[in-house]
DNA sequence: AATTATGTGTTCGATTATAGAACACCGGTT
DNA sequence: AACCGGTGTTCTATAATCGAACACATAATT
């Protein structure tokens, strides 16, 4: 058995709980795991572990290659199709354009208690080196530039009623004050990243944000045009 | 209660399955739903929906908005990114390349039961009135190029074992020879496409393809493009 | 060729997690 | 004030779940 096994967090219905963190070790692990791998990841008896996994596999959350290992299914691709589903339609358009105008990778993030949290993104038409940033991808909130752009959204006693134990960054008010943020090295060496913040009604504030090597404009220039997409995306959520 | 609310298939564990089914439920619906309006939907009483999104919510697959209503949540878009991680890393860049060589949207199917589920999709630099093919969208595995594009990777022999009850396309024989398969106004009306196979070593076909309304070139000229990144994205996976 | 090892799939009784009724609460509305 | 329509919590009988034990397949080893 695997002794760090225990680490999921305790829910209410056990059996659910447990069929997601398969999903999560499945979505972790970079290659299809044998139902015992899987079984001993979870800290299950195998047989709880294979009863589980049929389950999912009905629902097409995962499936099975030729030699029997499991992997995630297209289902959790329908299923993620849902998720903020307004923002990811109304964002879209314009992300395609700002990637294509400034020669970035532009992307959408949502806050996820202490992380950030990538949607959809759009890559400029030559990706030579371009800066992917895939989507699903989470990081922490208190690094990179979408994360402070979320938080200047909000006051400094809003964010601490709305993530309590998360420190408030001494930047989100300079970034409050500009209407952007801005970051270097700090999700991964080298790039930098620029974001403002989308006001989503009756909901979390969403980061609209683009990464780059070296710029190759003015950064007030990059920002503008993400603040006028970021307005046009809020008028159609409203 | 609702009436149909039972259509759910039953599986060996019976919370796991209320949990994925109110994901489903949530998935399709176009709006944030309450507890009570989703138990309804599922069928069971109000307290057992309310443990099952609790745990839900736990794992961030489902998020509240302010008005305590339920939507799916960001973690599915962490899970989504584990499908076919290496078909999607190794179709990225080619359908870049494809969507602005051509003009046209590109995007990478897989083939789900009786379904083909849409994984990556890229829309072309111009995006006027570009065909959008949203990832997450499924339809039928019998209409479009990419559905047919799958048959043809396999023999009849070979179909009919690993799909029982799914007919067997007379045009697939076709696309096999000539080595892509084509649509119009299969799933949307007007709409084109275009499709390859991709081999999957250990798992099953997937398709590359191509939407448009009006084809700006030789359907073999782009047929060819699509089997050049075809083959790459298969070298890649090998 | 027999043997071990490592995997999947299935059955079944004990136990424990779960189901769902009943209740407390809360903010609008009539 | 009484009445909704909603959320959140507690509790016990019950049925779903757990996990041991078993049957079987396949590949590596002796």
């Amino acid at each position: 058995m695997n002794p760090n096994a225990a680490s999921a967090p305790a829910s209410p219905s056990q059996t659910l709980s447990r069929g997601i963190r398969a999903l999560e070790i499945l979505a972790e692990a970079r290659q299809p795991l044998t139902i015992a791998e899987l079984a001993d990841a979870m800290g299950v008896h195998r047989s709880v572990a294979y009863r589980i996994l049929r389950t999912l596999e009905d629902h097409s959350l995962l499936v099975r290659d030729d030699g029997g290992r499991v992997q995630p299914g297209p289902g959790l691709a329908v299923l993620a199709r849902g998720v903020s589903r307004n923002l990811q339609t109304a964002a879209l358009p314009e992300l395609t354009q700002l990637a294509n105008t400034l020669t970035m990778s532009a992307f959408v993030a949502v806050w996820d208690h202490e992380d950030c949290v990538t949607l959809v993104t759009v890559d400029p038409r030559h990706t030579g080196a371009a800066v992917v940033q895939h989507p699903g991808s989470r990081h922490p909130i208190n690094a990179g530039a979408p994360g402070l752009a979320i938080q200047s959204a909000l006051s400094e006693q809003e964010w601490k009623a709305a993530a309590p134990g998360i420190a408030y960054r001494p930047e989100a008010a300079d970034a409050r004050r500009r209407g952007y943020a801005t970051s270097h090295d700090e999700v991964i060496a080298g790039v930098s990243s620029l974001a403002v913040p989308i006001r989503v009604p009756g909901g979390r504030p969403a980061a609209l944000a683009v990464v780059y090597i070296r710029a190759a404009q003015d950064p007030e220039e990059v920002a503008a045009a993400l603040a006028a997409s970021a307005a046009r995306i809020e008028s159609q959520l409203g």
